[in-house]
DNA sequence: ATTTAGTAGTGTAAAAAAAACACTTTATAA
DNA sequence: TTATAAAGTGTTTTTTTTACACTACTAAAT
């Protein structure tokens, strides 16, 4: 079947650009970077690039933020395509966000310096180019709402920890204050956690036990998901 | 500022794909076109078009709505960006899905004859070209999210309608069974509705009051949100 | 050796929300 | 007048959510 190709004169170019969520004692931080190039050379923005003429945007996201961060099995999520017209001065430019979970101890330091990258808390990142900062706020929120309805935290922490560092993750995402004991009550009803033997003495003297996720009721709930309401 | 435009190798082509969902007595549908050009001619699919250099996507899927329905005011919003290289077998193209929701007795009945359109329920709707079921998939899922965390049925609905109406309405988006009394308790908790002096007979002997919206208090749920949870 | 300080860990009772459930009313047509 | 078919209406039970306070543990300071 030889067919005609469309129309010619109404190609655009594709980005893809990248919130890149990692949590650690401080918090829920975003990983950004300073531009090194026109426009807004200095600047502070998300993690992007172009779509390439022989990939998918799942692909391209891959592509992106192993490029910054070395990490390859990430948690990633096509967000929503933004297309103001003039939202690049450059040129007619869409741009499809993705937002990421990395474990923050995870990723390669050495790259990340040498993107000239660096890790803000999210009332403390400062202003980022074109329509950047409306980004982040989406994926905020889309965080939010998977946070009540999935299982998170795998990702976005180290493979052990303690039950107060994934009350903090959670709080950090919701932004708000839980109750220790519905907390606990409620990620036990899950039967997605596994204690384990080991305590961790970093915060307290008395140490605090160390949990691991079990992958498989963890996988299990994602796929079923759950009603957080807390 | 004069800035050099970017590379000129991976521009692409950008579709805007439109599920279109309608309501009436025989459940939830979608309004799809019979394809009159090639490829795939004489097959069904979305209404779409693409993207043109001088407007946003939001636009583009406006014009393209308003193509096939002549509506204008119509509930819309961005679903997904599908990307696979070869989705379209003529040129490498994006497509950008939205869906719509529309009163399905307010539209111009002769504009969807001359694109000969039809509306096909969804459990009798034909396979559909490309990735467009895969569309129509994750639009109903991202509708049945919407039903439960926010008042929807303005849209899908005459501005009359009775409550039985309604309560169909939710059924088929939720695809479940849902019990008459805790349904018009839970919808009336909410205090969207108004029971006007009227009833409809068409349906029964005894007529069954008719409602409206009571479009202020319907705003402010969409804002703030609720929780169907039925 | 004792005290102090700081975080970890634990359960129950009250309130709110959701689910289950069945009979009466009404108007038309037979 | 009777049969029919859908409309309308509340209460109880169960489940879920929320509110709430004390003891346990260990290391460091005295």
């Amino acid at each position: 079947m030889a067919l005609n190709k469309y129309s010619n004169t109404d190609k655009i170019l594709l980005a893809v650009d990248c919130i890149i969520f990692g949590f650690d004692k401080g918090g829920l931080k975003i990983l950004l970077i300073k531009r090194d190039f026109e426009p807004e050379l200095g600047k502070w923005s998300l993690m992007g690039g172009f779509l390439k003429e022989d990939e998918n945007l799942d692909e391209a996201a891959i592509r992106i933020l192993q490029q910054l961060t070395g990490l390859r099995t990430i948690y990633m999520e096509q967000l929503y395509t933004f297309s103001k017209v003039d939202r690049d001065p450059v040129e007619r430019t869409l741009s499809v966000a993705y937002y990421a979970l990395i474990d923050i101890e995870m990723h390669d330091e050495e790259l990340i310096e040498n993107n000239s990258a660096q890790w803000f808390s999210l009332d403390k990142a400062p202003d980022l180019i074109f329509d950047h900062n409306q980004m982040v706020e989406k994926a905020m929120a889309r965080l939010k709402r998977r946070a009540l309805s999935k299982p998170i935290g795998f990702e976005l922490l180290p493979s052990k920890f303690t039950m107060r560092q994934l009350q903090k993750l959670y709080e950090s995402i919701l932004n708000k204050k839980l109750d220790k004991r519905n907390f606990i009550n409620k990620i036990n009803s899950f039967g997605i956690l596994v204690r384990l033997d080991e305590k961790d003495t970093h915060e307290s003297k008395k140490g605090a036990y160390l949990y691991t996720f079990d992958k498989e009721k963890y996988d299990e709930k994602v796929l079923e998901g759950f009603n957080f309401k807390i």
